[in-house]
DNA sequence: GATGATCTCCCCAGGACTGGGGATAACCGA
DNA sequence: TCGGTTATCCCCAGTCCTGGGGAGATCATC
């Protein structure tokens, strides 16, 4: 059982964490403080080398193996109903969040097979971005101490926003490239589905003007089409969806 | 100043809530205990009648009445932090999370001038459906106590469930359209800027198949432009980017 | 057995976008 | 003064997308 003090001390470590290893050892350190044997600290997609992403695990091996061999990244049950939640949620009531399959229940029994009980997810959805969770499990057979759920949740929250920290920090920072003020404007238009013509018409410049700065602002990022020219100016804050949505 | 056992407390009434009136009496008393003076538990829409959406909120009536008026909901530079992190923030850290802007900065002053002091936001995101979030602010000069954070993001996170319970209960789901299976795996590819003929070679059926998925996509969502429909999806989660930078 | 949802495929006309090729003018730093 | 960057405008051919119109097959639900 941990208190406040120990929530706001994680935080604390958490917050100025440098690299994963440090982060799987604290963390390892706060499950066993609260009384649980396992932790998994991930995003919910598959592992692949070129995306930067969470995945940091500590849970029985062989259900690892299982569940990678599977690629139960997006059908596991318990990922599953931490899409369709903001606060985290006790395993033994996924029931209340989505209805179990034959599938799934015979992916929670080999789960238990491999060695773990009760634990309870923590969600953590940011739009845009992968979906993820911080998950922590007893031993088969422990029982969860109900009145520490809201520390664990909090615990679960600062330790993914510390893990995406990680991740973001070690994809290479490198500049991507930067548009000219108008051709800024003109893709910020583009992702709120204009047509060059409309947005010579917003800008009050000529048809033919617009078609180049979109074209000099594809030709920048390297794509050819429209499409990926809004979600890349999106993704590296070019533009926001204050940009596309608001206003 | 409150402790874990009014959290829990506020959890536990809040989770058998059964209408809003009752659920804003217990924000007040809360908001009270915890030193602060104002709340806002919202969906980051504008207010449709038709739409049942999350909207209590007890701010300085002239900052209400301009919020609405300039129609902040998604580029209010609070709202647009809150997308860009899974735990709470407080607002004088606003530029640890985005940029600010000089329009930003005089929505800033514009809230102090109403009567806000500094505030503590919880980001609420469930994909697939609106953003939300919960604010809580001090009067103009008083200083947060940072110690009690932690739990003021317990209360906003269970406040917002609470509240997102209810407008489900009350009406008809306010999630975006969703979209069939096949139709993202579509959308998913135009938000890679892939073609529809390219599209129809990677999923192996016609191109005619293609244009009519997308077709449907985009009229589910109201849209006219693929571009406009690959960025509502990435905003309401039904892709995400790893959907376009993965693999 | 009807109804609706989904997935599949087809046709066409007109508008939008893309990838080439140009040009002029303003500004700023070397 | 010269070169680089930016912003503005123009033309064209070919491809792609959009908005109409169909239709048949499967599957679950009622």
């Amino acid at each position: 059982m941990i208190g406040l003090g120990q929530v706001q001390e994680f935080c604390a470590v958490a917050a100025t964490i440098r690299d994963s290893r440090a982060l799987a050892g604290l963390m390892a350190e706060i499950t066993r403080e609260m009384g649980f044997r396992y932790y998994a600290l991930v995003h919910h997609i598959d592992l692949k080398p070129a995306v930067s992403s969470v995945h940091i695990v500590d849970y029985p091996p062989d259900w690892v193996e299982c569940f990678q061999a599977r690629r139960l990244y997006a059908s596991d049950p318990i990922h599953r109903a931490s899409h369709r939640t903001n606060v985290g949620f006790a395993w033994s009531a996924v029931q209340s969040l989505i209805t179990l399959s034959a599938a799934d229940r015979s992916i929670l029994a080999e789960a238990h097979d491999a060695g773990l009980g009760d634990g309870f997810t923590v969600p953590a959805h940011i739009p845009g971005e992968v979906n993820g969770s911080c998950s922590f499990a007893m031993g088969s057979g422990d029982v969860l101490d109900q009145r520490q759920l809201p520390l664990v949740q909090l615990i679960g929250s600062f330790a993914f926003e510390a893990a995406r920290r990680l991740s973001r920090q070690t994809q290479a920072r490198c500049e991507g490239p930067s548009l000219t003020e108008r051709q800024a404007e003109c893709v910020a238009l583009v992702a709120r589905g204009k047509t060059d013509w409309e947005i010579s018409q917003i800008l009050g410049i000529g048809q033919e003007t617009v078609i180049q700065h979109v074209k000099d602002a594809r030709d920048r990022y390297g794509v050819t089409k429209r499409t990926l020219l809004a979600i890349r100016a999106l993704f590296d804050g070019q533009i926001s969806f204050a940009d596309v949505f608001g206003r």
